[in-house]
RNA sequence: GUCCCAGUAGCUCAGCUGGAUAGAGCAACGGACUUCUAAUCCGUAGGUCGGGGGUUCGAAUCCCUCCUGGGACGCCA
């Protein structure tokens, strides 16, 4: 937050100085184009450096540096912690800020304490995070437990920036698959009771339907063999669906994911939604008939080829239902809508955004995190997964397996655009080269000395100016970032910034504790030290608060 | 065939809204525990950023093309 502000009055009087230079006549240029005023790599190149020289080099038609002297004539030093600058490389504006700005850090840290890292984005919006959303006919793999770590991270940093944010879950209670759950679960059924009956070809073999049966045949036993297959299959999914959902539920719960809506997909045929989209695009010219189905004409927007809308047995497809859930999404007043979906979905993008646009929505407020897919490895080996045979690790299983939050972590820790190769042997272990251990072990320390000092000083009391070693520098501005961080993270949709961001603040904070003690220093450094490393606990623990990993106090 | 994603150190990956000398972890090698948790720290070594063109003051980053791996192209969802 501090180091933010700071940054945006030092961008402002850089643009003020530009302007001020084209007023006197020393620059040309019609409009001044955005730049980038960031921590350089290199300690020696600053505090902060600008490009602003080097993007007004083509605008201004002049050289960078000469630019950079223009601007710097009518650059306020003295204000803003800036102490000195200086033009460097091919035309930077490298600034020096008096170290004395890190003393405002620890104050703001204890102060805010749970909030520190929230912020309040210009614009606050009303977003809505719609994930994993998989079908209730089996048990949740691990492309719908990364899903599922995505969404809700991204939702948390949503938040974090001041967005009001609304996590959903879209339940497929119908249509195609729920007819062959049906028929998996009639088949099942009856040959538990002893029937010869075979299994459907394009059933779920899953283990879970016969467990479901099984459970259901215990309370009710055979009174649906005499049912009527029709309503004996409806009787079962209701059943088995129920069971289902509860699962997921718990599963999602345990995994520390809770929604805010779980949205029936059923509910839209029952409404007549889908039936008022429909008409809509019929009105807006959307649509024609071929071979007795329902056309959308998607290729008018952007799509590569139309798409069928209504079956030619009447039923409209899974895409009419998603239009008319998308078209709700609005209508309840999000302003932005994010979906995460499987790298299988990807090609339901285009469509989707021309059917917004169809119905005169801008397609822009829709954006569509695609997930590339989950490895898993043992041994070095990847664990051979079948959906279709039903052979997978479930995320029940991973949880068991490497714990919630070496999971989360992990899912998070690439981003949604990399393929995962997770490695199950790494997750589980409990070293430094687990890096959750790593960042968790870092807190747990802070824990340890802050437990031993007994009483902890607050900011106010303690001298900053004794916090001048560079590993304590370091830790102290690192702490400051942590703001920007979740703006990035939150602008670009990219939730693994905070697992980097966590691990480089762990690293700093081992580099400290083994180069600053803490409980012996003297009375006066130890003070400011406790609070240090108090705000780094803080930190560490809203960071990991926000990925959904705990914070052990021990380890 | 068309489209999407990836290709960066031996391995797993950051970095990609163009910026200064391309980073981290693991693995390898060498060091550091009389001191707050060694689940830690420090050092060494390791690179044609898949290949080739282009755009420009500047390209891992943008554009084109080719190669390799994965995925999607259904009146499934």
């Amino acid at each position: 937050m501090l180091l933010e502000r700071l940054k945006s009055k030092i961008y402002q009087n850089l643009q003020e100085a530009a302007i001020r230079a084209r007023e006197e006549g020393k620059l040309t240029f019609e409009e001044l184009p955005p730049f980038t005023l960031e921590k350089p790599r290199e300690k020696e190149h600053g505090d902060l450096a600008a490009n602003i020289a080097m993007v007004l080099a083509r605008p201004a038609k002049n050289a960078p540096r000469n630019i950079a002297q223009a601007i710097l004539e009518y650059f306020p030093t003295g204000k803003n912690r800036v102490v000195r600058y200086e033009i460097a490389g091919p035309g930077f504006i490298n600034l020096f800020l008096d170290q004395s700005w890190v003393d405002a850090v620890l104050p703001e840290v204890e102060e805010m304490d749970r909030r520190y890292g929230c912020t309040l984005a210009e614009n606050r919006q009303k977003i809505q995070v719609e994930f994993v959303s998989a079908n209730p006919t089996g048990l949740l793999h691990m492309g719908n437990a990364r899903g599922a770590a995505l969404g809700d991270t991204l939702a948390n940093v949503l938040a974090a920036v001041g967005h009001e944010v609304t996590k959903e879950f879209y339940i497929n209670d119908t249509g195609k698959q729920i007819e062959n759950f049906g028929l998996s679960l009639e088949a099942r059924y009856l040959q538990l009771l002893g029937e010869d009956v075979s299994f459907p070809e394009n059933g779920y073999p899953g283990e879970d339907l016969i467990d479901s049966m099984r459970r259901l045949i215990s309370t009710v036993g055979d009174k649906y063999l005499q049912v009527a297959p029709q309503l004996r299959r409806e009787i079962l999914v209701k059943y088995a669906l129920k069971e289902k959902l509860e699962q997921m539920k718990e599963d999602l719960t345990d995994f520390g994911v809770n929604y805010d809506v779980w949205f029936s997909e059923q509910s839209l045929h029952d409404s007549g939604d889908i039936q008022a989209v429909l008409w809509e695009l019929q009105q807006n010219g959307y649509l024609y008939e071929k071979d007795e189905a329902i056309w959308f004409r998607s290729s008018l927007v952007g799509d590569e080829k139309d798409e069928v809308l209504v079956r030619s047995n009447s039923v409209p497809t899974y895409f009419a239902a998603d239009i008319a859930y998308h078209k709700n999404k609005f209508q309840r007043g999000f302003d932005r809508v994010i979906n995460i979906w499987g790298a299988d979905h990807h090609g339901h993008v285009a469509r989707m955004k021309g059917a917004l646009e169809a119905l005169g929505y801008d397609p822009d407020r829709l954006h569509v995190v695609i997930m590339q897919l989950v490895r898993l490895f043992r041994g070095g080996e990847p664990v051979r997964m079948s959906k279709r045979s039903g052979e997978y690790v479930t995320l029940r299983e991973l949880m068991e397996e490497v714990g919630t939050d070496a999971a989360r972590y992990f899912f998070i820790n690439r981003s949604a655009d990399s393929h995962l190769d997770f490695d199950l042997d790494l997750a589980r272990e409990q070293s430094s080269d687990n890096p959750v251990y790593y960042v968790q072990y870092a807190h747990a320390r802070i824990c340890s000395i802050l437990r031993q000092a007994g009483e902890l000083p607050s900011a106010q009391e303690i001298d900053c100016s004794l916090l001048r070693e560079p590993a304590e520098l370091a830790l102290l501005e690192k702490i400051a970032e942590l703001p920007g961080e979740i703006i990035y993270a939150a602008e670009s949709l990219e939730p693994q910034r905070l697992s980097h961001y966590a691990y480089e603040l762990a690293n700093l904070f081992h580099g400290f504790y083994t180069n600053c003690h803490v409980l012996n220093a003297e009375s006066g450094l130890r003070q400011g030290r406790l609070v240090l490393v108090n705000a780094c606990r803080i930190t560490l623990r809203n960071t990991l608060k926000l990925i959904g990993v705990s914070a052990p106090e021990r380890m």
